[in-house]
DNA sequence: GCACCATATGTTAGCGATAACGGCGACCGG
DNA sequence: CCGGTCGCCGTTATCGCTAACATATGGTGC
């Protein structure tokens, strides 16, 4: 019994049936618990399938049945922090449907993500949640006709494929602009990072400059970085932009990460913050909860994200497919202690 | 053209092969570049699916080659910071292998792992990636019988069912008890996670009490936490731990995010780091490199683990079936600013 | 006693691809 | 001119499982 499968040959629904004298039919329905089997089968088969460590085989039961239990997740990257978050969401909410989030990355590269796409859809899977509404035609092609339910998850600024589930990035930053400039801060300085396919990051600062004009302000200065440890290069960040334009009076950093590490500088290097210069990031990283002051930031409803597209999904699989529905969600600004009160 | 399968029946190779006036065999050979075929029915046949949109069906490819391009990675956690690395190290060996890893996450849990470990079997992966050595005598029965490459990760303290990469966890906390000791320090507490699953935690721990012991010194106090951000906990117990215990000299964190949570606290009530007291982690998380201080640590070794283990999995579904290796990395201590010169 | 139904099991025919082998011109050397 | 080899492509038989239908078997009602 320590080895039963000695004869290193693949075990198969034959070998279970063999065992316990039924046909191949009752074992699949007694694994499968559908159909009637009397309760004495049950056992048997149940006993022998266990001595012989028989493991089903899912190919062979998806091609036969026409149906299968994944659901491909595609984002962009698992360094983020962002993503994990999101993709923990799906899964706690997936866990009890039956279905199996397979996880794709495609490091924010188009031509990756309709790779990931295709190698994805060729395993037929049951639903497609994807990071982002900016794809390849091509990619954009395979979600049409695959004939599945597709969610496109975090950003709702644009046309979707099917459903979409996420907060408006545009509007995120102009709220943000709006909160800043409601605090008496005039001179603000930009901090993000170089990456012209993050669409949503560039999305939020169209929105945020757009707030600033609307008081008939400009962004005093701005910064990119690329790589890097992102603590790191807030710190560096910051002091090159301090000490370019010693005048700013407010730093938007694109995510919590730099900007924490630019609240730390402020703080090594004696920098009344939020007085002199107020700060802010973007995300709500609970990461982040223990540092010594709180930095103000948007929640991007990352959670609620992945748990709304997880029901889409597991919704439609179940029912027939309906059309599609937008679901937008409200970011809220947590203002933390890094922006002055009124 | 723009919606080429109206009739929402799923393209099959027959499709493509009616399209392109060739036999299914031929378009199959075409699509995996297998085989003698003309450039002149090449072309033809890539025209014809690229206009269908045809994607293959993977499931029935596998069942009638008895092949899967899937390994399957089984790690315990995606919010500790750890994994993702490891991940993305996989990753990246493996994507010119035609390999493709798949990610299953089991919280910690022993009985969770064998779902998943089930789960992803039954799909007949080309390998398995699985992060300890300590399964459910299901589990490793499973991983023993499943015939092919296994390959255990992060721990080589104990017994493996085929390959093993990682290091030996007992002996980084050893190594760290001694340099710790060997700097001047005697009254030490320890900082850790509530986790009886998590035995690479508890055997540093283990390892480090043993070090300790070697020169006559016990731990002083301990302080274990369960949820919540890492950072903040840090802060909290860090606290809790100098109040209760005040005259301890150094400080052992089971992980850097809890570490860094201390130094903060630390720092933020004036406590001279390393003088009155010193700081360790554990990981060597470039996500902290932007902090103010550098916490002493211990690098994991977590990029090199994964690529190694990609490596095994990719070299040995090419070439025939091996013995299983163990390859045993060393952490190297990072000394950081938290720990006094001597 | 017989039609009738529910329960429990077996039989048959695929699912959509690929492995293995076979056929058929073309070309080549002797 | 003929056997042999090579390039190209088709035919057939699975792969391991499940849907759908067929088949016992044993009550149940009238």
């Amino acid at each position: 019994m320590s080895r039963p499968n000695d004869s290193r040959r693949p075990l198969t629904l034959r070998d279970v049936s063999e065992a316990s004298g039924v046909s191949e039919m009752t074992v699949s329905r007694v694994l499968r618990n559908r159909g009637d089997v009397s309760d004495a089968t049950r056992e048997k088969v149940l006993h022998a399938a266990k001595t012989l460590g028989y493991v089903p085989n899912k190919i062979a039961g998806a091609l036969a049945s026409q149906r299968v239990n994944l659901v491909a997740v595609i984002i962009p990257s698992l360094s983020n922090l962002v993503f994990p978050k999101v993709l923990s969401a799906i899964s706690d909410e997936l866990e009890d449907t039956g279905l199996q989030p397979v996880v794709g990355v495609t490091n924010y590269s188009p031509e990756k993500e309709e790779q990931v796409l295709y190698e994805m859809l060729s395993w037929r899977p049951s639903g497609v949640i994807i990071a982002g509404l900016e794809h390849t035609p091509a990619a954009r092609a395979m979600l049409e006709n695959a004939g599945i339910p597709v969610v496109e998850i975090m950003d709702v600024d644009g046309e979707g494929v099917d459903s979409v589930v996420g907060i408006s990035h545009r509007r995120a930053g102009l709220h943000m602009a709006e909160a800043i400039i409601a605090a008496g801060y005039r001179r603000i300085g930009f901090l993000g990072t170089k990456m012209p396919e993050d669409h949503r990051a560039r999305k939020r600062l169209e929105g945020f400059k757009e707030g600033l004009a609307k008081a008939g302000i400009e962004l005093a200065d701005t910064e990119f970085y690329a790589g890097g440890s992102a603590l790191a290069k807030g710190r560096e960040m910051t002091e090159a932009m301090l000490k370019r334009t010693p005048d700013l009076d407010f730093l938007y950093y694109s995510n919590d990460m730099i900007g924490a590490g630019g609240l730390l500088w402020c703080r090594d290097n004696g920098i009344d913050v939020p007085g002199k210069v107020g700060l802010a990031g973007f995300n709500g990283l609970e990461l982040l909860e223990g540092l010594s002051v709180q930095l103000a930031t948007m929640d991007a409803c990352r959670g609620e994200i992945g748990k709304k597209a997880a029901q889409i999904i597991a919704g439609r699989s179940q029912s027939g497919m309906i059309g599609g529905e937008v679901i937008e969600l409200e970011p809220v600004l947590e203002p933390g202690e890094t922006i002055r009160k009124t």
